[in-house]
DNA sequence: ATTTGACCTGGAGTGCACTCCAGCTCTTAC
DNA sequence: GTAAGAGCTGGAGTGCACTCCAGGTCAAAT
């Protein structure tokens, strides 16, 4: 089973330049072409595609998923250690970037909890309002 | 106690650049001046600077902190539900996001785990590591 | 008095990750 | 056999969020 790559776009959630793009660029190899000279994509394909759009979620920047990537070609025994260093590497980072945003959650959390203050008491006075403004 | 641009800079954890690029873009209000014409900020500047890092921390964009940060001049009364529907709204999306890591961190720790079996049957087998590697 | 260093302005430049375009070819349906 | 539609290429353009720069002012230290 092969796909286009119009097919392959749907099936990735990438548009179908950003796929020709990350041809262009060396994320993914690329594609076999049918006779008239246009791409069809393996399922292998889109596993990758996947992978990499796993990647894209967590903030990885491309330079670093192309290292990844051409490490991939080079052969299991002499890039595996490497490929699992990138990951586990980049795994801390988005731990960290999770704790931030969940830091952040907080801090908001916080604010909301004020403007709801704010609007308990809105209705009957109005001047007190800057005061808690001021606070928050 | 006001804080030249260089404290500012240092508290925030914004360069003295980006404070300068947030005024332009009306992100921040231009704060005072000394006799030499040389901004000071004073501590409820670098709240709303340190307020300011815990959204872009979530990734908001910036026309959007903008939005927020124009309500802030037009009176507690007529946007206070404004902007906490800003805010809410918002943190949905934030927590979203983090949902969305979680999920990758699940993959690389997948992944993760493949290489080091890979990596356990190295010394003993190289031709193997092909097939292994094709499954993950 | 002059040198040093921080700060000022308006505007140009940068890096990233796409996204769009013109002009072409190739297949498919009528 | 021709018209429509999908895909092709190389290259230009976009939006975002800064970041840098030239040429100037101002205040404090030597």
């Amino acid at each position: 089973m092969t796909y286009s790559i119009a097919q392959a776009a749907t099936r990735s959630g990438l548009s179908i330049d950003t796929l020709r793009y990350y041809e262009r660029i060396g994320l993914v190899e690329p594609p076999a072409r049918d006779a008239g000279g246009r791409r069809t994509y393996t399922d292998e394909d889109l596993a990758w595609l996947y992978f990499l759009t796993r990647l894209r979620t967590t903030g990885m920047p491309i330079r670093m998923m192309r290292e990844y990537a051409q490490l991939r070609h080079v052969g299991v025994a002499t890039s595996a250690r490497r490929r699992r260093q990138i990951l586990v590497e980049h795994r801390a980072e988005v731990r960290e970037r999770i704790a931030e945003l969940q830091a952040s959650v907080e801090v908001l959390d916080y604010k909301i909890q004020n403007y709801e203050e704010i609007e308990r008491r809105l209705p009957r006075v109005a001047a007190e309002n800057a005061l808690i403004e001021e606070a928050s």
